[in-house]
DNA sequence: AGGCCTGTTATTAT
DNA sequence: AATAATAACAGGCC
């Protein structure tokens, strides 16, 4: 689930509650919670100041008055949490971020009040890691994502269309354009009537061009909902459900009808992932 | 009971 | 060398 717009959604989140706190403590309780290439422990972000919360694609990073930031990744089914330290622990809770009570705040029910870490399949990850030309070391092979005031359409255009890979895992290629996975390539491809099987050379550079901007527009809209939730999965920062699952037009619709055109939308096995698509619109 | 699944990366193949 | 395809990582749901 964590694919652009949700990563975007917990980053809004964090960045409303964390912005200028400084982390009293961290722990980790799982050996895979951080990534085995991080220059230190967890424990090295303790005393300092969270000063941004960035993203790109699907990695976010929180900048710190320090030499080094703290990245994190969802993976497939990571959480992060803003909660009380009074909750019970979740299960899978896999790492603790203590924030110092705010300025102010004091007695508040925000003055105390922790970033949880929560990854159920654990392919998610934490990471302390050195900053290179505005992005975390982690990040520096991570193509523009569309929202980034340098991400160069006529580049991306010009990347693909000299591809000879199918168009699908081209735009789910994050060294290529970065923040699309499964769920808004189908639904980019939908948009714009590609068939997610054609080869990249084969496209048109209007239809490249029109397929990014469907990617950019479902995304955006996405954004807007707070992002897609299947199951209990993708949550933001307060634990809610994004509601953009009832917005999607083709990803998990299997036989039911094209909004269209309809007919039946098909689901294939293809590259490793499944693709859902109309068989009519998209040829 | 076994297949399925949102992501990334290392390895292998071309 | 660069690009493309594949497998592997975990775990819980249906």
């Amino acid at each position: 689930m964590p694919e652009l717009p949700e990563v975007e959604t917990v980053r809004a989140g964090l960045e409303k509650y964390v912005l200028n706190r400084r982390i009293s403590s961290a722990h980790s309780y799982h050996l895979r919670a951080i990534k085995p290439s991080s220059i230190s422990p967890l424990a090295a972000v303790v005393g300092a100041k969270i000063r941004a919360v960035k993203r790109r694609g699907k990695f976010l990073w929180f900048e710190l008055d320090r030499e080094f930031t703290l990245v994190a990744h969802l993976g497939m089914s990571g959480q992060l949490l803003i909660s009380s330290k009074q909750l019970p622990d979740q299960s899978h809770l896999r790492a603790r971020i203590e924030l110092q009570k705010a300025a102010g705040l004091a007695g508040k029910k925000s003055a105390s009040d922790e970033i949880r870490f929560i990854d159920q399949r654990t392919f998610g990850w934490l990471s302390i890691e050195q900053m290179h030309d505005q992005v975390p070391t982690s990040v520096a092979h991570i193509a523009y994502d569309p929202f980034e005031a340098d991400f160069n359409l006529k580049e991306v255009i010009t990347n693909i269309s000299s591809r000879k890979s199918a168009i699908k895992p081209a735009i789910l290629n994050q060294e290529i354009i970065s923040g699309i996975g499964n769920i808004y390539a189908d639904e980019a491809l939908w948009r714009a009537k590609i068939h997610p099987e054609i080869i990249c050379e084969d496209l048109s550079e209007d239809e490249i061009k029109k397929l990014i901007n469907s990617a950019k527009a479902v995304m955006k809209s996405a954004i807007k909902a707070g992002g897609t939730s299947f199951d209990q999965q993708y949550k933001n920062v307060n634990g809610a459900s994004g509601y953009f699952s009832r917005s999607l037009s083709v990803y998990g619709r299997a036989g039911q009808p094209c909004s269209r055109c309809s007919t039946l939308i098909r689901r294939i096995a293809f590259a490793n992932r499944s693709s859902h698509f109309c068989p009519r619109c998209q040829r």
